[in-house]
DNA sequence: AATAATAGTGTATTTTTAACACTTAAATCT
DNA sequence: AGATTTAAGTGTTAAAAATACACTATTATT
């Protein structure tokens, strides 16, 4: 033990990952089943264990590298769970985090080793432990963050349709938007680029298609500029 | 040994609390000197080691009363802090919460015994560890907060006038604001009470005193009201 | 050539925000 | 008693932003 802080409690530590993508015009959410007791075959977020040589961001990125076999996306913290019969098994104080990907990108086989499976968020099930409440606060946290910060885009493959773009923030928001409004709202921002190829497999017209320019929204960052959506 | 889970560290918590008060037109944060090494004499935020059998918020609060004797006050969890080397005395996981008192609240005899001092936001001395770092991100929250949530009441006296309550929105962002727009914003909101008093400590003519009432302000939650500033 | 399906566009109205200066009340000073 | 000082209190107007709303354009399919 260290020669520090002789006399204290060392405890278990987790961290849960919500685990957030966009298709089929829905926002979902990746569950696995738990393959350990206490438990074991409900359903829940994928999580893991931090080492005592491991950052807990370090933490959470690799239990989302473990089940996705993505790294370098979106990930944030979300809350410290800490109340003492969270987990029956023992005392675990679990770090939530929540990450966006663009679904798709994620490892296949690894997904269906763990039993993991995308559900909407609509039709969530019962979670194991205080899981739902994570989830909760991670859609929470996610509708409050994408009215203030360009993070849709990380749930979009680079190239999408405007009208792709807003049937994501109708499914983030769970609320229908007027695409003029829309439209002109997210074009006069002026961080996206459009190209000159069109998305044509939901039109016959065909959707021309757009990409987030991260420099462009910098720029504008740095010029005092603040991305708001109003819903 | 649990008989779930048997193979995983065990390792240190924390809880650190920022506090703030309100005070002479600034916002202000209770420090104190550590009194343990490492970081022996260096200003710190007032902190503790959650035992096992004891929630995470339930820990907060308990750091909370010991330095200033109060409960049942503005207490919200900030962030978990976990960089492995944050502590150099060992591996701690530090969870930061926030806390908003009514300053003059506090018992004096708490804080003298642990040697802690009000200190103007504005005027904040490098701390021990991160703890600057959760002092900076205290900030930012309270500031995010406090333009969506009426929680500028949590820092003043139950009474209180309104170019004292001006003077707390204008510390909290920095920002000076225009007394009639102000005035008209929040009384427009509804939720204040005005008293037939009046404050004459500041001025000859004496300000008017009002009360924040939480019935009316649940009340206009549940009618689909959004407490808003824009600063 | 007609049809069907989604993409794309502009304007008028309402609401919200921002800017701005004088009057009022009461204690203090002469 | 009257003048002075100090902060409290009050409304209006202009600008900007948000909202509501309906038709045309493109192209694959029949």
């Amino acid at each position: 033990m260290s020669k520090y802080y002789p006399n204290e409690d060392r405890q278990l530590l987790a961290v849960d990952c919500v685990i957030f993508g966009f298709d089929d015009h829905e926002l979902k959410l990746l569950l696995i089943k738990r393959n350990m007791e206490p438990g074991k075959g409900l359903w829940s977020l994928m999580g893991g264990f931090p080492k005592r040589c491991e950052g807990l961001d370090q933490a959470a990125e690799r239990v989302l590298k473990q089940l996705t076999g993505l790294e370098n996306v979106y990930m944030e913290q979300l809350y410290a769970y800490g109340e003492v019969d969270r987990d029956p098994g023992e005392r675990v104080v679990s770090i939530a985090y929540y990450s966006l990907i663009k679904i798709g990108d994620y490892d296949k086989e690894l997904v269906r080793g763990f039993d993991a499976h995308w559900v909407p968020v609509s039709e969530i099930p019962e979670l194991v432990f205080d899981h739902s409440v994570m989830v909760d606060k991670a859609l929470r946290r996610l509708r409050r963050r994408a009215r203030i910060q360009p993070i849709g885009f990380e749930l979009l493959p680079e190239k999408f349709s405007m009208p792709e773009l807003q049937s994501l923030y109708e499914g983030i928001f769970q609320k229908e938007l007027d695409k003029r409004n829309f439209r002109k709202k997210i074009l006069s921002m002026g961080f996206l680029d459009k190209l000159v190829e069109k998305d044509k497999s939901s039109s016959k017209k065909g959707a021309f298609l757009y990409k987030f320019n991260p420099e462009k929204y910098q720029e504008l960052l740095s010029k005092g500029f603040y991305f708001s959506l109003d819903v």
